[in-house]
RNA sequence: GCCACCUUGGCUCAGGGGUAGAGCAGCUCACUCGUAAUGAGCAGGUCCCCGGUUCGAAUCCGGGAGGUGGCUCCA
């Protein structure tokens, strides 16, 4: 087949020929030597390769660069080589397990050496000297065989386990730069020289495999750009990530704290953080009632036997704090108060007629999570949820989900949440038995909620596998200040517990029927919730939930009274105002209220009080200039009915 | 739970084998003040806990607790 020509047809629409072998470096050099001086790896028919890679049929071909994201991901690939090189130099002997490109950067995970954050500028300052020697990068196909042999003598068990565990079809490549070789599908740069900047941030612990029972490797994360600007603005964005924090903003504006005395993960809501609590919980309380949720109040604790039928006590019970004997009882507190509703329900006759029965509570839950994955609010020991346990018909599934969709919808509004997206969580197909027996239930309810997202226009992520073994389900996916994903909200279809606690319902023909179970959490729980709007807010909360909405500050002794009258009439309104009469300077006063991003500071003098107005100034917009009382309570007052967002200025 | 790192006054942090330092906050006094810090003074610490090494440990070593970054988990 040599001396072949081939058509490749470029981005621009243009298409040229060339000989069979010619590698794609050569055709970029031939379409312009800039081209090719910029090009990092090619783009195949929608694949990304290397540049060395040689043409072998009809194409179409897009030079990639360091302009193209893929392109940048390919030098971020090439540099985790770089830096695995890099470790292998300063700690000889040093294995090597999987080192994967991650969002802005890579990682590589590494065992027998401990690392230290100080050997991070060592392994940094060997990369820029691979990098300044640009060794050039060579792909080499091996047979199995070979490619098991060459790392059983390099005693790379990681590698050796990773060919292993490859399917016979697959190709097996190294690549080496200099000395270094690893296993690799690639594709990479064409020499190490064309790595721009990199930084390495931190050390990490991390499982062989993510698997817990396997050996604990070293993980080194690096972030890698195409540019000094683009690294400096990623380290920018995570500072300020920093200060969005909400266990600093917490403690800084008095929301929550914790302490080893009272417990771990057990978190104490101070003064602030229950006002803020408060709105919130009179708000979904508010709203689920007049949208026809009853509201209800169960115990904290339960028999152990209740959670035996519903089945947590086997599937969770390790994550439960033990059972408490006392007289015939074995009680546990609940990690969940799904049990309870089923009770609520079982305890009188329902006719279909009845139905939907939606039962809410904001119950407090107790779940033994592990040390290390407690974090500030987001992650604690006892949760307040947002719950709630729709009863209805099959066939009422669709029309109750998208109820609670708009009711979802509907307080992001409210909040001001628009960073989310939905997933759509389906049973693995391949997998039909890890789930509870009845296709037609699972086939019906999976069609009816896509249909419902369908219907309501809305985008959202379909994650075929990732349902609960008791139903599907849609998550609502948020990202938090630091760039962790969340779930904020949940809709789950239930199959399972209505057997579990033998729920009926009478039907129109006088039989009893089973109903289906909905979950559903809105805001899911206040913990998370107020340390996601921590974050989102950067601690200054709009007015309708500032815990203290409106701060008088005195310029003066004398002027003490009228502010006291001033907070006093606000007070009045339900609006929540307090006096600032330390004797302090007006600046030092405001400068406390602006950092307590309190949303209204009203300062009184002697004009204030003789006009009976107040001299209005706002969190981040700053001074308003004077108003009468009247009128400034009438505008707050009205913010606050109509939860305003605040607006930077 | 696992790996690494961190832990010094209420908070933020400096220091570091010879029994501790700053700023802010607090308290007292003076100033009574007009839109992001008035000044002076005072008080405040088992340097996370328990062992060990040492003439001597906040400092070095070991163990524990809590926190942080990850991993795993997340009904």
């Amino acid at each position: 087949m040599a001396g072949q020509e081939f058509a490749v047809s470029l981005k621009d629409g243009s298409e040229r020929r060339y000989q069979s072998g010619t590698s794609y470096l050569e055709i970029a050099q031939d379409i312009s030597q800039g081209l090719a001086r910029e090009a990092v790896a090619a783009k195949v028919n929608g694949k990304v390769v290397d540049l060395s890679s040689v043409i072998e049929g009809n194409v179409s071909l897009e030079i990639l660069t360091l302009k193209d994201e893929e392109g940048v991901d390919v030098m971020r690939h090439t540099c985790a080589h770089v830096m695995a090189q890099a470790v292998s130099r300063v700690f000889p002997g040093t294995k090597f397990a999987i080192g994967p490109v991650i969002e802005n950067g890579f990682y590589y995970d590494f065992a027998d050496h401990v690392f230290t954050p100080e050997d991070l500028p060592k392994i940094e300052e060997e990369m820029k000297k691979i990098v300044k020697a640009d060794y050039p990068i060579v792909r080499k196909v091996l047979s199995r065989d070979g490619a098991t042999q060459f790392f059983r003598e390099r005693e790379d068990r990681f590698k050796v386990e990773i060919i292993e565990d490859l399917p016979e079809s697959e190709t097996l490549t190294t690549y080496s730069q200099g000395e270094f070789v690893d296993l690799c599908r690639g594709p990479h740069l064409p020499s190490t020289g064309r790595i721009k900047v990199f930084k390495l941030m931190s050390i990490a612990g991390a499982y062989w495999r993510g698997d817990s029972s396997r050996e604990m490797l070293t993980r080194i994360y690096a972030v890698a750009f195409a540019k000094k600007a683009e690294l400096d603005e990623h380290l920018r964005i995570l500072e300020e990530a920093k200060e969005r924090d909400h266990r600093r903003l917490g403690k800084e504006l008095g929301i929550f704290m914790l302490s080893k005395e009272v417990g771990q993960g057990l978190p104490l809501w101070l003064p602030n953080g229950a006002r803020i609590r408060r709105t919130i919980e009179r708000y979904i309380v508010d709203l689920e009632e007049s949208l026809g949720y009853q509201h209800v109040y169960t115990p904290h604790m339960a028999s152990v036997e209740l959670y035996k039928i519903s089945g947590h006590w086997q599937h969770y019970h390790e994550d439960m704090y033990p059972p408490m004997q006392m007289d015939n009882e074995e009680l546990v507190l609940r990690p969940m108060n799904c049990p309870h509703h089923m009770m609520i329900f079982k305890s009188s006759m329902h006719s279909y007629r009845d139905l939907p029965l939606r039962v809410a509570e904001l119950g407090m839950m107790h779940r033994h999570e592990m040390s290390g994955a407690l974090a500030g609010l987001q992650r604690v020991r006892m949760m307040t949820l947002n719950d709630a346990h729709i009863f209805c018909r099959p066939d009422q599934i669709q029309s109750e989900f998208t109820r609670v969709v708009k009711l979802i919808e509907h307080v992001y509004k409210d909040f001001g949440l628009k960073e989310f997206y939905y997933r759509l969580s389906y049973r693995d197909p391949a997998n039909k038995e890890k789930y509870v027996q009845n296709d037609e239930m699972w086939e019906t309810a999976q069609a009816m909620l896509k249909q419902a997202m369908d219907d309501l226009g809305l985008p959202y992520v379909e994650a075929p596998g990732e349902a609960a073994f008791y139903g599907p389900k849609l998550d609502v996916q948020v990202k938090t200040a630091l760039g962790r994903d969340e779930t904020l909200s949940t809709i789950q279809i239930d199959f399972h517990l209505p057997n579990q606690f033998e729920l009926e319902y009478i039907g129109e023909d006088g039989k009893g029927h089973r109903p289906v179970v909905i979950h559903r959490g809105v805001v899911g729980t206040m913990e998370r919730f107020v340390a996601l709007l921590l974050e989102q807010y950067k601690g200054a909360f709009p007015a309708w939930l500032a815990p203290v909405q409106a701060r008088v500050a005195t310029v003066a002794k004398e002027y003490e009274e009228y502010a006291h009258r001033v907070a006093q009439f606000l007070r009045d309104m339900g609006l929540r105002a307090e006096v600032d009469d330390r004797s302090e300077k007006i600046g030092y006063k405001i400068r406390e209220a602006q950092v307590q991003k309190v949303p209204y500071t009203l300062v009184v003098g002697e004009k204030e009080t003789h006009g009976g107005t107040v001299s209005v100034r706002r969190y981040a917009q700053g001074d308003l200039g004077a108003f009468t009382l009247e009128e400034f309570a009438a505008r707050l007052k009205q913010e606050v009915d109509d939860k305003e967002l605040l607006v930077e200025a």
